[in-house]
DNA sequence: CATCAAATAGGATGACCATCATGTATGTGC
DNA sequence: GCACATACATGATGGTCATCCTATTTGATG
């Protein structure tokens, strides 16, 4: 059948915003399509007239997942008096670690990202986005080192939740959040 | 055939120094049994005599690649005068983020050991062990803040490697590696 | 109103993969 | 020196998965 062109893109990003949720709680292996079209309340069969394969759902999803990232960084300068703070508490908080399906991207997907080929564009293209939105938006001192503290604290922030993640040891993963967020609050 | 002891020995090692190269070049899902017993020289129907599962190999794998790289941070200490600094020029060398085959697997594997269960216990013991290392080993200011900074420098290096790598554009690769080693370098 | 194009379902396909089964040859322990 | 255990090779097996094929249905187009 063919179906009006509203439904069709609801559709489109329905499949979008649970690959990337999907992906990023199972990785790109650990998610099939059908799984996935699933999750979107279709079937495998529909998945090719959406996307032409599975490596650029990879690609658009992880655009898909670190747009949101960006818009939360925009939305925590509109709400507080301190973005960079909020970030910190949000980021390296034990929600973040322990739902990464609507986490970060980046913590979740990093690696594997860097093997993906298709989905290394749109990912440089938002890190970017990130840093500068970072850099120019968070309280540095002193300013100057803007940019340099943007990308510090990014890094940061991307090894602690991945180091939280992947240990065994909730006393040792929170030590590594608290940690991590008090050092990065000074800069 | 019944094999010598010490041949089987290792073929033993062989196997998880190729599992542990390939499952960092490719991920654990990216690199099958075949092609590791291949590596190593046998065919795939020899692996059960020598682990009961590839989770039981990822695991082993895992331990072995953090060993290595255990030692590493010891031999720094050993050679030169700021093992600190030379432990951030390694690990946050271009050769580093090209090569992650034969580099750290916290970078390599992070998430997907997250996602892992058989891996995690080794990984929190190795990780420990080299945060504790680093602290100790390494010189802090003030000294008071050995252990916090020790995790500071390994949360920043691994999302530091882990953007470098990440990222489709060479100079802002680069630029991620220098600005966190010469932010790190002050701690 | 008739035709077309597209979105979907259901099923097929071919590849890959972890694991298991079997046969064999040979060090090892008695 | 003999019986046995075992490391190995080869070959199945069962499952999963991405992708393709075909039929169907119906909104869009003129």
């Amino acid at each position: 059948m063919r179906y009006p062109a509203s439904e069709t893109a609801e559709k489109h990003e329905k499949i979008l915003k649970e690959a990337s949720r999907l992906f990023r709680e199972r990785g790109f292996g650990g998610a099939g399509v059908a799984e996935i079209m699933k999750a979107a309340g279709l079937t495998h069969g529909a998945f090719y007239a959406h996307f032409p394969s599975k490596e650029a759902l990879e690609a658009e999803a992880v655009d898909c997942a670190l747009a949101q990232s960006d818009r939360r960084v925009d939305a925590l300068r509109a709400e507080g008096s301190d973005p960079k703070r909020a970030f910190l508490d949000s980021y390296l908080s034990a929600a973040h670690r322990d739902h990464p399906g609507s986490g970060c991207a980046i913590a979740a997907l990093g690696p594997e990202i860097a093997r993906a080929s298709a989905a290394r564009k749109p990912f440089t293209l938002r890190v970017k986005h990130m840093i500068d939105g970072m850099a120019g938006r968070f309280q540095w001192n002193p300013k100057s080192a803007a940019r340099r503290n943007a990308i510090h604290l990014l890094s940061a922030a991307v090894g602690a939740l991945v180091l939280a993640r992947a240990v065994d040891d909730s006393r040792f993963s929170d030590e590594i959040l608290n940690t991590i967020r008090d050092s990065l609050a000074l800069l």
